[in-house]
DNA sequence: GCAGCCAATTGGAATGATTCCGGATAGCAA
DNA sequence: TTGCTATCCGGAATCATTCCAATTGGCTGC
């Protein structure tokens, strides 16, 4: 099962290879990422974390994103000057942006596009991100919508 | 020649295009944004139109770059968390961060390229806008060099 | 040319995401 | 245990940006 959730063990080693520690804090942070893949802000990621620690604050849950971000387990997504954003999908991918309704979704980058867009580069340019994101609407074809139709 | 400082004509007309106003404030903006066109913040803006203009208020220069942001006369660049940076360049472009120097570079992408990327959408997807942002180092070729190197 | 009208401008206050800070905790090492 | 450092925490601070209410400016029709 691809990008399933990592066990405390890989977790930690994970945090570890960054000179980090597994804390109860981040795994939770981490989990609420991984189980609601919907790009949630900080304060989303906040209330969520609070049912099951009621305890914590809003300041750790602003730090463990930061730490997940640091050693490679989450992305950060910034569009717009909305708040950030963060997603747990380490794969190569760009985001799609529904001006509507606001839903953030991903789109896989096959790795041919990607050296095509490292060409466009001048000499000398040497980039160790690339982020790509569309906005505009979703107009999801018949076939794949789940609500159904007014009679 | 191309991508020239439009005419106070010009410039009025595509105001107009949008049931917009030509005003010396505006002009001014816009003139600063052609004249150096570093990718300035609204703050950097401000400053350098108050140059000409030492009553404009900033709360002005914010309208604006709004304004001439949303009649298509310049681009609003948001780059990682920092401050929204404006660009007067029209052509499809995508932008080079670098991290060090923090300098911002237009990079032209062939119309190509722009096609393959909208081929990546799944369907029903239909993106008006996408924006492309590398972030990285730049490491010019000497001879493109212009600072001299130390003996 | 003048009254009326709406857009644009302005300074200052408000907003809101994020960061900072100083002290309390917690987990590991000796 | 004692100490040491990383982490956590609540609250204050930051800062880009937006909001607001009041003024100004420039047309339109008379």
């Amino acid at each position: 099962m691809p990008n399933s959730t990592l066990e405390h063990e890989a977790f930690a080693r994970k945090l570890a290879g960054s000179g980090l520690r597994s804390t109860p804090q981040r795994e939770v942070v981490y989990n609420v990422l991984m189980q609601k893949r919907d790009h949630p802000t900080a304060e989303e990621v906040f209330t969520r974390v609070r049912e099951r620690r009621p305890g914590i604050s809003l300041a750790t849950v602003y730090n463990c994103l930061e730490t997940l971000a640091q050693c490679g387990l989450v992305r950060q997504v910034n569009l717009e000057r909305e708040p950030t954003r963060y997603c747990p999908n380490l794969l190569p991918h760009a985001h799609f942006h529904d001006e509507e309704t606001g839903a953030i979704l991903d789109v896989d980058l096959p790795a041919s596009l990607l050296d095509k867009l490292k060409v466009v580069l001048p000499r000398g340019y040497e980039a160790s991100v690339i982020e790509i994101a569309f906005r505009g609407r979703a107009r999801p074809p018949l076939s794949a919508r789940r609500t159904v139709q007014s009679a």
